[in-house]
DNA sequence: CAAGGCGATTAGAATCATTCTAATTTGCCC
DNA sequence: GGGCAAATTAGAATGATTCTAATCGCCTTG
């Protein structure tokens, strides 16, 4: 179910909502760019906003076009440029999809668990714990609590193998180690 | 029911191995090809033979090396669409990523964990059922299981959602509904 | 106010996995 | 052996994303 309340970690958030809590998730974005020592431009600022206002999950051409109607000079490529800086501070939470365009969350930056609609394409929060006590088939536990008719759960973890993890100790001490392309 | 050999939860798993693993799941895939009326090639037949032998999780380009291996004229469009037979069949997991190869997962074709290497870009199954009981943090408690150093957990159920199943309803009786575009 | 510098931005080209297309081959049934 | 549908092919098309090289905007300093 999505309840409305504040939650312990890992219980991520529901939609979130309200002046309060949109500024003040302003704020931390901006501050994370400042941190990073990149400008806030008008566009950028205005890339924030769209990403707040919207809870359906945007692809970067949908934050174009919102950025667009207040500045139609912007091209794509300054706001996949921004995205990417907003992904290296942990500000937003890319959903990768390699058939349709990726989707972003900027509302909560943090993992957790998605609903997604194999037909519309709607992305929504789900404000259940994975990790919860499971009396039954999660599938069905989540379908009876959203309404949805859950067929699949994706659920990956994300990080550094044992061998990544000692090779890149070894590159600490040594330098020019293997450059490795990955998914990070 | 991610396996077939009980393991102790939460370890990378190991991969279903033997022969007897190996032939029983081989036969299991060409039954589904048959029902579904397409012919058993001799390509598809070492498709098949390819997916099952590695546990990398391969991408159809891996694939497609294995398979012109033995028969050097194999194309990529033959890969591609053999195995969106099996997915359609669901008798092959497909792990999207937008910023490299999909992966592809025919031992173990039921929604299961994976471990992802975000510098190496392995691809392990995880024996871990993400529904089990908590007792902290969920990142932190498969990192210590399985030595990775876990940074993101993907949980994402597929479904649809309660108004396309309406919509799909309505579809049912009025012919000519909308088509819509999705994730399936 | 002028010049210099540097990050931000741009249009368009490049990339790359995947899908499509139209033509060709294969294998099976009669 | 001829015919036919399915399988396969090479190569073109697609579409999201990334790259590139040039330009812009803005701030600082003299």
């Amino acid at each position: 179910m999505l309840t409305a309340d504040r939650k312990p970690p890992q219980a991520p958030a529901s939609p979130p909502s309200g002046e309060a809590w949109f500024s003040s998730r302003l704020s931390e974005m901006q501050d994370a760019l400042r941190d990073k020592g990149v400008a806030i431009t008008r566009k950028r600022a205005k890339l924030l906003e769209v990403l707040l206002s919207s809870d359906r999950h945007p692809s970067a051409a949908e934050i174009h076009q919102g950025v667009r109607a207040f500045y139609p000079e912007t091209s794509l490529a300054t706001i996949y440029n921004t995205l990417d800086i907003l992904k290296e501070t942990g500000q937003v939470l890319e959903i990768e999809f390699s058939a349709s365009a990726n989707r972003y969350d900027g509302r909560i930056p943090d993992s957790h668990p998605h609903l997604i609609c194999v037909k519309c394409e709607k992305v929504e929060d789900m404000d259940d714990d994975p990790n919860a006590p499971a009396p039954s088939d999660p599938l069905d536990r989540v379908s009876q609590a959203t309404g949805y008719h859950i067929t699949r759960l994706r659920a990956d973890y994300y990080g550094t193998c044992p061998a990544c993890l000692s090779a890149s100790r070894a590159a600490a001490s040594l330098p020019d180690a293997s450059p490795e392309r990955g998914y990070a």
